[in-house]
DNA sequence: CTTTATAATGAAAACGATTACACGTTTCTG
DNA sequence: CAGAAACGTGTAATCGTTTTCATTATAAAG
């Protein structure tokens, strides 16, 4: 079904159909005819067809790491609710299992000439800054701090640093850390570095912390915490790059038959639902992910708008990129 | 940036640039010329022109109810790696906290003309049907059994049945059933009847257990779980319909000092990462949702390699709708 | 009953690609 | 060397819309 077979049917001409779905000026028979025809022929208008007329897409391209996990899922929820609102559909891309799927989805999605994207960041490669530089559409960055580029972000660093100093605050003398991957900036570097840096402001031996390297599931921190365990006996404090993580290394200490936290401490990071639910409840600082997701969005918006009335804007004062660093929330419970 | 310029910068014609793209006859010569102009201007053909020309598509809708859940999350994965593979990308739509949300998405997908749907339902009114059946686009069901479409979909009636059945062996007399709203055929309905099933089977009174009805979290099913018992105090065994609500549930219980498995037994359904590192370790079953993504997706392809087919096709054989009615697993742990 | 303003209308040109078709070269064949 | 076959190439039509513009019909004003 096309706008012209519809015309044809109500004996209009195709100009009239569209204004009778755009609200142009139409008389009260022809508008009649055409709403008849439609009605008996069930069109819909091509939105592709539309889009390639007016230029004016209603999709916005979302890429992110992995897609089973609660922080990147209230991530997408904050960007889908935002966007929704807006009448903005999401396109999906997600880069388990390969990085460079990452570009491979930018490259598409510039190609399919999205209205914007939101990239959630983790390692950043000098080919991919290359990469990101030079997208061509409206580009917000989340989960990172990229220089020059649109970026919504946590605060990994001072969070972490802050729940580690409230550990040794409450005693921890032999505080070992479970991380993930350096390479990925915020969740893995950033808050190893809060933690090193909370030490060393206690007088610690920071670069002699003991540490593993997880993956983002609840087994490889019960075998990080395992292994740990096995090489310091006396450890009485665990920082975990995330709360599944956490889980993971708990289930480890109570196996061994530490207590929570009597012996050992322990705290995670991302306000994970099963926070709740364990025994002891877990410690953690809780990030903003959803509030991340949001305010993403509405800045992808913002500059989609910019990019759409080019006109006046011209002489560039819009080069100022916003970025915006979001706060976090320590949150106390029974396992410290 | 556009097909037109470059061929000006290269000296040819758009059809020319069209053929070094896609592979038609062209000169070594001319080659060349054109990969200077596209490498200079970082041309990128625009994919929504293309599509509109060709017919064909690389994208296809997914809606699911939620987004925060991980046997949702499974299902998308299953879903997003068997299109990758080839080639198509995935448009989301998720109807969170709004029921006719799923009926405007169906629409907008139609209108964007995507090459077909993965819809996966929760209820199913008669509206909502109609909608299902007129959909002009490939439409694949998963998560229920709509007959006269295709489907993908678990036998939950079963599952839980059987799953109620192992309670009773091990010796539970008086279980009670937290679930989901009924309206929800699938993880409401049909689990709820299985459990019922099996009590009559075993000559208890089905019409007279107790039961709750929780959303799909935690904490509801810990409140559920916490009516349940003040009204039951000797309630010795539980059926969650889902396997946070027990997780939920079994923060309640454990709360009240009963000891699981010995004074109350408890199991629910879903196979969710936390069963493994509560304690105890929660008995469930295992829906293969990721397989049922996986099925849902191949279907799907099917479905849309036939409609561009059509040529051929012509006298409908292909009536047949295919369906697929997935198995599951009972994973016995230490709750049960 | 003209004249002028206003509203409704359709024809045709875009949007950015692909591709059928015809034309001009070159190469092969007899 | 003529004619056929093969190849390379550009022009123009097309996909399904919106929108400009010129036109016509209708209403208001003189």
């Amino acid at each position: 079904m096309t706008i012209k077979e519809v015309a044809r049917l109500a004996g209009v001409s195709p100009a009239a159909v569209s204004r009778y779905l755009n609200g142009g000026p139409l008389s009260k028979d022809k508008k009649e005819r055409v709403a008849r025809a439609i009605e008996e022929t069930g069109y819909r208008p091509n939105l592709m067809a539309k889009t390639m007329r007016t230029g004016k897409v209603r999709q916005v391209g979302v890429i992110v790491p992995r897609i089973m996990s609660e922080s990147v899922n209230s991530l997408m929820d904050g960007i889908a609710e935002e966007l929704l609102e807006k009448g903005y559909m999401t396109v999906l891309g997600y880069t388990d299992r390969s990085k460079d799927r990452e570009l491979q989805y930018l490259d598409i999605m510039q190609s399919s000439r999205v209205a914007g994207i939101v990239l959630m960041a983790t390692t950043l490669s000098e080919i991919k800054k290359v990469s990101l530089e030079s997208c061509t559409l409206p580009l917000v960055i989340t989960g990172q701090n990229f220089e020059g580029m649109p970026c919504v972000y946590h605060d990994d660093f001072n969070a972490v640093r802050e729940l580690t100093e409230l550990m040794i605050q409450k005693g921890a003398k032999r505080i070992v850390y479970i991380g993930v991957l350096e390479e990925d900036k915020a969740a893995g570097l950033a808050r190893h570095e809060g933690c090193r840096e909370a030490l060393r402001r206690a007088g610690f031996d920071a670069d002699g912390m003991p540490m593993r390297i997880a993956d983002f599931e609840a087994q490889s921190g019960y075998q990080a915490m395992t292994e740990l365990l096995e090489e310091n006996p006396d450890l009485d404090g665990v920082i975990c790059a995330t709360d599944i993580i956490a889980h993971g290394a708990m289930k480890a200490l109570k196996e061994r038959g530490k207590r929570i936290p009597e012996d050992v401490m322990i705290a995670g990071v991302g306000d994970n639902w099963a926070d709740l639910i364990s025994t002891p409840t877990l410690t953690t600082v809780k990030l903003h992910q959803r509030r991340c997701g949001a305010e993403a969005a509405r800045l992808l918006l913002e500059l989609i708008g910019e990019t759409e009335g080019e006109a006046e804007a011209e002489a560039g004062e819009s080069a100022g990129h916003k970025s915006i660093k979001l706060g976090y929330r320590i949150i106390e419970r029974e396992s410290l």
